[in-house]
DNA sequence: ATTGAAAGACCTTGGCG
DNA sequence: CGCCAAGGTCTTTCAAT
């Protein structure tokens, strides 16, 4: 499981610039790294197939259009059958207002980072979503103050 | 300061799309909105003049091309002097294995969300990042088994 | 793997309802 | 605000290397 894929410095710096900007054009990013157009294109495609390069999503400023609040919720779980585990995590991950959902070790068994209009929708997601089931012990909830994502490659360019 | 942005359900349809999908052609997205692809493209031109629309990022399977682990740090921080939060919290958002930081409110301050290739790589990230900083106080390490990220909008297709 | 060329599709703007 | 039309640009494929 979880096959290494080996990628030359190309790809890296394919998957660079996409990552930071997945509206570039097959051109620019061509013109970046050093290659015609369309072995550009052969290489975006293969990331592609093979399973690298899994798609683009637009970043939108959530807190312009009315979502003011955002949330931490570190979620105890009762007995933990892997599967019942796993179930609630993809049930979690489903409500809209989740951004992700992570299983981890440690004190906590899920940390869900939530996003929400107000306190009043907080509490109507934290009563609906997770208190009403059974495997969960207990919720405690963060607000978030300050957020800062990174969008980049896990890598510095200097490493390769 | 967040001044609110009112737009219509046209608006909301398009970056629901494209937030599933940001390499939707604008032909796709007029056509699933039903508008002519040049209002389509004012009205993604809009968004973006408006800051709603932030811009795009590829997603990229980071576990094929080697970063096989993943951890939440949970940082505790000593005396709270906003300005040098901040700059820890911006600090830690350039290191280019940490995906996202929190500041939050409870019991640890800062939610680091990082990615690395194995256990050796994030000794080195905690220990030269986090425990060298005078600023931190404690950190706790949380391995992440499973995780799920949504990129829709926070909000049901059936709401508008 | 990479390239150049060609055809087709798309983006983008401007003028008009 | 939305639509049509036109020009310019880009994507996408393919034969050749």
């Amino acid at each position: 499981m979880a096959a290494e894929i080996d990628l030359d410095r190309t790809d890296f710096a394919i998957l660079r610039l996409l990552m930071k900007d997945a509206w570039l054009s097959n051109k620019q990013i061509a013109a970046a790294v050093g290659l015609a157009p369309s072995s550009c294109h052969e290489r975006i495609k293969s990331l592609r197939a093979r399973g690298v390069l899994l798609g683009a999503h637009a970043e939108v400023n959530l807190q312009a259009i009315g979502f003011a609040l955002e949330a931490v919720l570190f979620v105890q779980l009762g007995k933990l059958e892997i599967e019942v585990v796993d179930n609630f995590v993809s049930a979690t991950a489903a409500v809209p207002e989740v951004r992700g959902v992570f299983l981890v070790s440690g004190r906590a068994d899920l940390v869900v980072d939530v996003v929400v209009h107000d306190m009043e929708h907080l509490k109507a997601i934290i009563s609906q979503h997770f208190n009403r089931h059974a495997v969960v012990q207990r919720v405690e909830t963060s607000v978030v103050f300050n957020r800062k994502q990174q969008y980049g490659m896990p890598l510095a360019s200097s490493d390769m």
